[in-house]
DNA sequence: TTAGTTAGTTAGTGATAACTAACTAATGAG
DNA sequence: CTCATTAGTTAGTTATCACTAACTAACTAA
């Protein structure tokens, strides 16, 4: 119990640090002036290939039409573009531009900021450890998610 | 190189998940409607004590009418009270209501559920050396920030 | 071939939440 | 006592980003 309290406490801790770190990068108009809610289209589009508008709009949660003036406005930003299927001239493929990997190369060099500040934190031997068990964790969650989606 | 590597990954996938598990909470109509915006005014505000619509202002690095504004409905909504200082009849001390304390308990539940999910994960003896190093880790990051912070 | 479905778009609306400019009222230095 | 400062507010503006309703164009099953 102590132990579960312990933990409730440095969650509470990182999900602070992370909304935290998340929301300057949106103010920093350094990062190009994309929103936060940009930077999750241009991530889950990279995450998920070449989505159509109908991919990520069931993948967010989203209308099709909210993502279609989402994509919009990045293609015209030059974050991305759209290839019409062949199979389907109705579709299209959703792909990030040079602009668009380029801005997600950034976004991924903040969170290398943040993982050598965690790195530096420990010797070579238990940050190891550290790593096995994050590791672990992640296929721990993954595992649990599945079965309630499953649901 | 290797190790930093698979930290970033590890960094990205939990940066991921937290901002996933908060947005979800924001719609989540059962957390009594609130906004993401108005969740984090509340955990600034028990954060901070009893803060003035100054001290609000300048820690969210938002502008004084807007804090007004925010405050306001919350107090509507019941969350928050207003009390004048007796040293300063033109500055308040924003109070945590019943209502606010009680959402922060159940928004604090639903880090309790990670916390199990990441417990659940672990056997006693790995979970304590986890949480031994998060610590050091929490004390890491704090001691890094006041460094920065400093400058 | 026609009727119905599916992919995506356009137009219009509403909520949220930030901002500046201009205000009131209390405070404090001279 | 007076005047500049400070705390907070009000009013009005703006941007973002979600939504629904209604549409076009392409596909498909009968």
């Amino acid at each position: 119990m102590q132990a579960e309290k312990l933990l409730e406490q440095i969650i509470e801790y990182f999900g602070y640090e992370f909304t935290r770190v998340n929301e300057e990068m949106t103010r920093m108009k350094a990062y190009s002036g994309l929103t936060y809610a940009q930077i999750g289209y241009l991530g889950t589009i990279a995450r998920l290939g070449h989505p159509s508008v109908t991919d990520l709009a069931a993948t967010l949660k989203i209308s099709k039409p909210s993502v279609t003036v989402a994509v919009q406005k990045l293609c015209a930003g030059g974050y991305l573009k759209k290839v019409n299927s062949c199979l389907d001239k109705r579709s299209w493929h959703i792909h990030l531009n040079n602009r668009g990997q380029r801005f997600l190369e950034a976004h991924k060099k903040s969170h290398a900021a943040v993982a050598k500040t965690i790195a530096g934190a420990f010797k070579a031997r238990e940050r190891e450890k550290l790593m096995e068990m994050l590791q672990k964790l992640v296929e721990h969650i993954t595992v649990e998610r599945q079965k309630t989606e499953g649901k």
